[in-house]
DNA sequence: ACCTGAACACCGTTCAAGT
DNA sequence: ACCTGAACACCGTTCAAGT
């Protein structure tokens, strides 16, 4: 996270690594199997930062909530851009992943989408996520405002499109298959 | 193209391909500054195989076009998986990429959107493409037909969200700012 | 268990020199 | 203009050896 946060994506590198900790390259080995083990841990630790148990408050309109947290997770998730070339190659599958996931897929659920839908409609979310981040790395850090405008642009165009899954609470909805 | 072809994204390096040449490794510097260059020219020569003025034909429902445009990118673009992987850091910008960019924004001005709306829509459709194929290539080959599935389901989403914006051909719209 | 030195097989890039 | 040999400053990873 040091690394990352202070000399750039590039720079996390196992002997770079090893360097700030102050030991020999190959003593990384003794904690990770290899590079990808290291950084598949470090975009886990960066998903830990996600505080998403905010985006679970029944008062607030489902819409909300998701727009939310993919706001939340846009912002947080490259600490340092070009932190996402990183984790594309090495996709995080952790825990605190999975907790993510979950309250996604939980509200868009209580938004009245089939498992389904949902599931589909999560990984939409997340590549619009990515992509977004990922193109915005590719340009360079000097369009980034109009990156993150564009983001949330794309993002209303695409919950007017789940819109039309959400069946409102209350209402009868299909058995789950 | 060929050690991409071949050996895949990973053996896309400036030794490899002067080896594949039959040459020594810094006589790649005569026709390219830096690696960089030489992998956008590689998604140049990629993004010339579009056939994109199959995409304008105006007898064709308009959504009918940006849904086919989109996939025929989403399908050529990947030659081997992990080349968006390689572009993703070095996004092209030659004239053949300028080419399909343009046919895009065409199609989109002539369905209706106003040309703010239609630069926005069509950076929201690169980013599902990168996005989706990125995503596919770090989760491995063998979740491809699903992100194939899922990318189309997210398409009809996004194109669901940007119809709200299509003006009917014909009809009054405000002026271009 | 945890660390080291040394090495292997790679990178991108540069430099001086040749034709 | 186009190529070479040699080198520099890096990589990830492994191996044998130490405590």
């Amino acid at each position: 996270m040091a690394v990352l946060a202070g000399r750039g994506a590039d720079a996390v590198t196992i002997r770079g690594i090893a360097a700030r900790v102050g030991v020999a390259p190959n003593a990384v080995y003794t904690y990770f199997p290899d590079k990808a083990a290291v950084v598949r841990g470090l975009a886990e630790h960066l998903l830990g930062r996600v505080d998403h148990d905010r985006f679970t408050d029944p008062s607030q309109p489902r819409r909300e909530l998701v727009r939310a947290l993919a706001l939340e997770l846009r912002t947080k998730l490259p600490a340092h851009p070009g932190s996402v070339h990183l984790m594309l190659g090495h996709p995080p599958d952790g825990p605190h992943t999975w907790a993510v996931r979950e309250t996604l897929l939980a509200v868009l659920a209580d938004a009245g989408l089939g498992p389904g839908d949902a599931a589909d409609a999560s990984h939409l979310i997340d590549v619009h996520i990515l992509g977004s981040v990922a193109v915005e790395a590719a340009a360079g850090p000097e369009g980034s405002a109009v990156a993150a405008a564009r983001f949330r642009w794309g993002l209303e165009q695409l919950l007017d499109g789940l819109a039309a899954y959400a069946v409102p609470a209350g209402v009868e909805r299909p058995a789950p298959r």
